[in-house]
DNA sequence: AGCACGCCGACT
DNA sequence: GTCGGCGTGCTC
């Protein structure tokens, strides 16, 4: 069957299916109709089974491997242009290959919402007021008519948008008169593109030597175009990382170029946008899940027009369509909100170093604590190091105190003389903040006398103890073991779990302290909108209360009335199933002492711990971050886990418990065909929040991360065949960060 | 993912 | 006798 012009168009649909399906494009005949060239990154209208979807054209062709009798016709094409640039459709090929996602879903997940449906750009453009030709207006108008003088003034000036036109005072009748009487009309936004020029940047603060040396490094790459660079700005808590941040976005700026600053999610406080617009006296948007649609489509639509020249986002800002893009910051790179756990799970900042190098343009890395994966790309050079050392005067660090939980009396997960502690600071009128790791908390068992550990035979990790089922499980590496009652050290029976029980934690101490209030900040107890706002608000009033917290609470909020941190559950953090915690903890270490004492009182630190002399500890107490990261980073390597080898995580999810775990299991000798992987598992993962809902998992390592993605290429192209099983739902994680 | 078809249990 | 449970299978 001839096509004669007809094409066949290779369409992306947003569906958990790693395929395209082929639809045929009939040429219009009709002369009067204009011809739409269809072309790669246009919407569609397809009919799929018995619904209608909007899928992407990610390729014309002329052939198909499907029967071309059998191919439907798309439904239309929804508008005459590429929903995406070419920079766009390079990133989300790449990201679809490497992540081993569907393609449909990597492609709907750059659109804005409102675009996922059959609507145009040009319908949803932001409109602006625009003032006709018809020069009547002035004689039209009475003189003393002031508010609608004041409205032609302006109109007279430029186009402007409705909430620009109410930030300016006009009154809607004003607009509503102009409109009826033919005098403007509401159009969509033209590119609203204003040069850059020094006078829109102003408040520029004196840099020391570092921060010098940081900004005309930075300047200097972004100012060769054809080295592109990458930069880890490794400043300690105070040494003004910002600053280097705007200098170096306001080099990027005057170029005529657009800036991505990467936030972590709740990283977008006012404070950090208003920092931004006191600096530039120019559009700066936002970008995060908390917006509407229309909102989020106007930061889409303005930072493709180019209008939008920072654009403040959350990690999803990665995949905004920059027609002019500059540099792309990642402050606090080591946040772990930066990498997707559901559906797509992208890090924003894997994806970042790869924009950047498709735009050829730099990317900063920005944090008080570098991730040992980043830290690592420094060391081998792969990314510049710059270091900021030196602290703003005035703020000094407060003192690290060890509580050595085999000392006291212990209620509640609480040592006696922290509680003291936390009374003494209350009466004096200040705050008390305690962390507490809800987060991959996994009880493993301790003799009380000898503080011996459960360990795992086969591989050097702790086993944790799964009371329902009376079992010693390895989460590394999946082995099964009954429990003990004795300790293989001592003999002793006292054998207890290691860590907290974080609900407890909150009503103990109420009861304890039953005089000041008890605050929770979590995600639990703050996820109704305006909830958190609400509890922040009532910290900030600074009276005496004792704040019981998440890691959330340690991000970018000031409470400066907290003179005490108390982190309650070093050890769960020591003795983790999950390799990476004491990174975690040491990150959040060095958070909380940013918190602690500002002002005129020096604060103080507690760590409490059963295991005082463990190396981590004194690492953490003595050194600072670099040491211990250098430490972890060895250790690591020892141990050949990331970043000294790469991960690619299964997961399996069934509505009975055997049944994944059976299924992982059956996959491990299809792997036994390839050399040098460590294949860890099938292992349980806790329970999903969807009751009877099962899932275990299967950890692949490899040293070499193209050789581990052939591995998981071949897997995906034949599990299906291999290990067919429908009961069976099945994810990949690469570069997994949560391996619970 | 949807959305159908399909074959077995407790309802008017 | 039907309504509806979710197992199975397909979508260009």
């Amino acid at each position: 069957m001839s096509l004669f012009n007809n094409q066949v168009l290779q369409v992306a649909l947003p569906l958990p299916l790693r395929r395209l399906f082929d639809y045929l494009y009939l040429e219009p005949t009709s002369d009067t109709q204009e011809s739409n060239k269809p072309q790669q990154g246009q919407r569609v209208i397809v009919p799929f089974g018995r619904q209608t979807l909007v899928g992407v054209v990610i390729k014309v062709t002329d052939k198909s491997e499907y029967p071309i009798e059998k191919l439907k016709p798309i439904k239309a094409l929804i508008e005459n242009e590429s929903s995406f640039n070419t920079q766009q459709l390079n990133l989300l090929h790449w990201a679809a290959d490497y992540y081993k996602h569907p393609i449909g879903e990597v492609f709907a997940s750059a659109l804005p919402g409102i675009l996922r449906e059959n609507k145009t750009i040009a319908q949803l453009a932001p409109q602006a007021l625009v003032l006709s030709d018809d020069k009547s207006v002035d004689e039209q108008l009475s003189k003393n008519a002031t508010q609608l003088h004041k409205l032609l003034t302006l109109l007279k000036q430029g186009t402007y948008t409705r909430p620009e036109l109410t930030s300016a005072d006009i009154k809607s009748t004003s607009i509503k008169r102009f409109v009826d009487e033919g005098w403007a009309s509401w159009q969509a936004m033209p590119a609203n593109v204003k040069e850059v020029t020094p006078d829109d940047i102003s408040g520029q603060l004196s840099l020391n030597t570092e921060q010098a040396i940081a900004v005309s490094a930075i300047n200097s790459s972004s100012a060769s175009s054809n080295v592109s660079s990458c930069f880890l700005l490794d400043g300690v808590t105070g040494s003004g990382k910002t600053e280097v941040y705007l200098q170096a976005i306001e080099h990027v700026l005057l170029k005529q170029q657009q800036v991505l600053v990467c936030v972590p999610e709740i990283g977008l406080t006012p404070q950090t946008i208003s920092r931004f617009k006191q600096r530039f006296n120019l559009d700066v948007e936002l970008w995060h899940s908390g917006m509407t649609d229309k909102q989020r489509f106007n930061t889409w639509y303005k930072a493709r027009n180019g209008q939008a020249k920072i654009v403040i986002a959350t990690r999803s800002g990665v995949f905004l369509p920059f027609s002019k893009l500059g540099m792309i910051v990642i402050d606090e790179e080591h946040d772990a909100s930066f990498k997707q756990q559901e559906g797509f799970k992208y890090h924003c900042r894997s994806l970042a170093l790869y924009r950047a190098k498709l735009a050829n343009v730099p990317v900063i890395l920005g944090s008080a604590t570098p991730s040992l994966e980043t830290l690592q790309n420094a060391l081998v050079g792969k990314f510049h190091h710059l270091e900021l050392k030196s602290r703003a005067a005035g703020s000094q660090l407060p003192t690290m105190k060890l509580l050595d939980l085999n000392q006291c009396r212990v209620d509640s997960g609480i040592g006696e003389p922290l509680l003291e502690k936390i009374k003494q600071c209350l009466a004096a009128k200040q705050q008390v903040m305690l962390f507490i790791n809800r987060r991959g908390f996994a009880p493993v068992l301790m003799c009380e006398e000898c503080r011996w550990l459960t360990e795992c035979s086969r591989c050097s990790s702790f086993t944790t103890f799964h009371k329902s089922k009376n079992l010693l499980i390895c989460h590394h590496c999946g082995d099964q073991q009954p429990t003990i009652h004795q300790c293989k050290g001592c003999g002793s029976t006292r054998l207890s779990t290691v860590g907290v029980g974080t609900e407890q934690l909150h009503l103990a101490l109420q009861a304890a302290i039953p005089d000041y209030p008890v605050i929770r900040l979590d995600r639990d107890s703050t996820s109704k909108k305006g909830e958190f706002d609400a509890i922040l608000e009532q910290i900030n009033k600074g009276e005496p209360s004792i704040i019981v917290g998440t890691q959330m609470v340690a991000k970018g909020h000031h409470f400066p009335n907290v003179s005490l941190v108390g982190i309650v559950d070093v050890d769960g953090s020591l003795f983790s199933s999950d390799f990476r915690a004491p990174e975690k903890l040491a990150q959040l270490i060095v958070q909380v002492s940013g918190r602690a004492g500002r002002g005129s009182v020096k604060g103080e630190v507690w760590l409490q711990t059963k295991f005082p002399e463990h190396p981590v500890i004194q690492d953490l107490v003595n050194n600072k971050y670099s040491d211990f990261a250098s430490f972890a980073l060895t250790e690591r390597e020892m141990l050949s886990l990331p970043p000294y080898s790469y991960q690619a995580l299964i997961r399996a999810e069934a509505t009975n418990e055997q049944y994944a775990s059976h299924w992982l299991q059956s996959i491990s000798p299809h792997l036994n065909q390839f050399n040098d992987l460590l294949v860890l598992g099938p292992s349980p993962a806790p329970m999903t929040k969807k009751a009877g809902k099962f899932r275990h998992m299967l950890t692949i390592q490899c040293k070499s991360r193209p050789y581990l993605h052939k591995v998981v290429d071949w897997l995906i192209e034949n599990l299906d065949s291999v290990q067919k099983d429908n009961r069976i739902r099945w994810s990949i994680d690469i570069d997994p960060l949560d391996l619970s």
